[in-house]
DNA sequence: CGTCTTTGACCCGCGC
DNA sequence: GCGCGGGTCAAAGACG
């Protein structure tokens, strides 16, 4: 935590901005690259397996929205969505789409309370803000942060 | 034209 | 050893 994230940048709202998490790295919890891919030659794997710092920024917060798609400032691409156990409504994922951006977003509706939706990131921007979204006064507004786990 | 969305298929790790 | 769940990527289509 010694360098405080790049997320919404241009705000000088640290100050309310305590809902840093930080998640370390489990077996089961770290996340790598490898996915699948279709058919050929998808065993590139990084080469390098966290052996140094594996530090995976999670960041998790609550929002109450009718819409999943939240505009944060930065521009996301949506690359999958599934169901998932235990909640009614699909998990959506989102990518940040910048060169050697590599931030993802993971947003999921609580079945409970099909008006909140959770939107955890992963990773860190390293990308200023391209856009201030008047929006995000709002979302930031009604980010209820809580530690994911 | 460029950008983004959607669905399916594939893969990996762990559990039992 | 096998199965399940979860997660990711690719391609095509749609839209502005």
């Amino acid at each position: 935590m010694e360098n405080p994230p790049t997320y919404f940048h241009g705000r000088n709202s640290a100050d309310t901005m305590k809902v840093e998490a930080e998640i370390q790295p489990l077996s089961a919890n770290n996340i790598s690259e490898g996915g699948g891919s279709s058919g050929s030659e998808r065993k590139v794997k990084t080469g390098q397996k966290g052996d140094k710092q594996i530090k995976k920024h999670r960041f998790a917060f609550q929002t109450r929205s009718q819409v999943d798609i939240l505009d944060d400032g930065y521009r996301w691409r949506k690359y999958g969505q599934k169901g998932v156990k235990n909640s009614k409504f699909p998990r959506s994922y989102y990518k940040c789409t910048f060169k050697g951006c590599n931030v993802k977003k993971q947003i999921q509706r609580l079945t409970k309370d099909e008006e909140i939706v959770v939107t955890t990131y992963e990773g860190m921007h390293t990308h200023p803000l391209q856009k201030t979204t008047e929006s995000f006064e709002e979302i930031f507004r009604q980010m209820q942060a809580y530690a994911p786990l």
